[in-house]
DNA sequence: CTTTTTGTGATTAAACGAGTTACTTTTCAA
DNA sequence: TTGAAAAGTAACTCGTTTAATCACAAAAAG
């Protein structure tokens, strides 16, 4: 899906100009012209491989954009912006439009959330799950309990705990190997850890967590299957919320005993 | 194109949706969920507008995306994040593909871009044309000289021009108001001003530029024939580059004359 | 056990975009 | 000046996508 921008500029490029709202051709286009500097349709055809007769209507568009200048004479040359430039006001212009929808968004959320009861949700992907943990996170008000596999320990994921941290929220971290301990202790002074419940494998752990004692979640790394080790879509994690909720009562009650066990109040 | 967030926001929502690239039915069923917070297939249709036997693979897409999560039971339940997170997510998501387009842009582009000599570049469009002035501002290394109605001197224009105050170009500034006058001294000590060369036309304004006496732009605001008032896109402009190049030489000619009679060295 | 709901799959129809072709205008060289 | 090549415009074809409809099996509810 996404090609890597030093081995295939090329690809990478017309493949984001693309996602970004570009026809084919005027992507194609704007990186030849790109690497051009400047051209004529002739020259931009040549280079891209868009059908001379069509470079025009690809340019109008770019045109229309402020991606590319033109020199009225004849034959007709066009100018492309600089790649910083262009990277700047596609930057400008999504940042803008997130900012449109996060306003609109937030326009028709209701009031309050009803906080499900009964039933446990999925997500899938790794990244999904990851902002549901960072939401977890940051609705924590007294309790938090994570226990994780390191590589599933980021750097965003740190800082959110150490914001919980910060206005008071009791942080207990598990699973995590001694030199990783060291760091966060660092990092978070707050935080106490505790040994793996059981013997945390290592091919196909995930993440376990609850906050404040009613909301829970459990997530696995689905390697091995049908998706490619480093492939960050392979994780997938179900949580619920409430106190009565199913996976939350059984999640709390293993966690109130092991960690009891551990360090008794 | 775009609609108010706060006049209509499932329109404006819908349309942010599609733009950063999921289908119009995942767009419809993830703004009717947002208002919802949760609800089945049935609920969605109904104030979606979706039908109902297409909703599943609304939110296919849409769990894929990790917009939504799941519920497994009968009839399923479907949960959409909060306005933030999605708008987090898509932030995310998007600050990421611009900076691949980045590096892909830059990994391509020629390492000295030809200045052209002859010929006059147009560019449309008042935010396109912004951008270019702000390239100019940030290229400039010994003079600046400026014109433009005030409604075009926006506030990242004058933090540009600051930045080549500090590295010691002379800006000199014109057809600013007395007032305005006032506040560009404050924020750029080193700056000159000076009367605007004719009446300034309130009607079809635009700016005027000249950088270190070999780039110049002019520009025009086109009211009045098919454009709204503030429609952003109602600015045309021409630029030249190079020491022989007609609109500078032109342009170059004119302000020296009167520059230096203005404010003899 | 019948009757709604729920969910899946296949099918149709319209819209869009890539690619091609035909044709007019301009430019340049003989 | 004129003929050939290049530049520019415009129409059309074809294939893919996607919205929208329909048919049907599975599951709840009465």
């Amino acid at each position: 899906m996404s090609s890597d921008p030093v081995e295939d500029p090329q690809t990478a490029a017309i493949e984001q100009l693309e996602q970004f709202g570009l026809s084919a051709y005027a992507a194609r286009t704007f990186v030849a012209l790109s690497s051009l500097g400047t051209g004529t349709a002739r020259d931009v055809s040549q280079v891209s491989e868009v059908p001379r007769t069509r470079v025009y209507d690809a340019i109008d568009e770019l045109h229309e954009r402020g991606l590319v200048d033109i020199l009225q004479s004849s034959p007709k040359q066009f100018w492309a912006i600089s790649a910083e430039t262009a990277s700047r006001t596609f930057e400008h212009e999504l940042q803008h439009r997130t900012e449109l929808l996060r306003t609109a968004l937030g326009e028709l959320e209701p009031a309050e959330r009803r906080t499900e009861q009964r039933g446990v949700w999925t997500v899938d992907g790794q990244t999904a799950v990851t902002e549901r943990v960072l939401d977890f996170f940051a609705s924590a008000e007294e309790e938090l309990v994570y226990m994780t596999v390191e590589e599933l320990l980021t750097e965003d994921l740190i800082e959110e705990l150490g914001e919980a941290a910060d206005r008071g929220v009791s942080i207990k971290l598990g699973g995590v190997s001694a030199e990783v301990q060291e760091r966060i202790q660092d990092e978070i002074p707050g935080a106490t850890m505790f040994e793996s419940l059981w013997v945390w494998s290592d091919t196909s752990a995930g993440r376990l967590m609850m906050v404040d004692g009613r909301k829970t979640l459990v997530s696995a790394l689905v390697n091995g299957v049908d998706a490619g080790p480093s492939d960050p879509r392979s994780e997938t994690a179900i949580w619920g919320e409430g106190d009565t909720n199913s996976l939350v009562v059984v999640l709390r009650a293993i966690f109130t005993w092991r960690l009891d066990a551990e360090e008794p109040t």
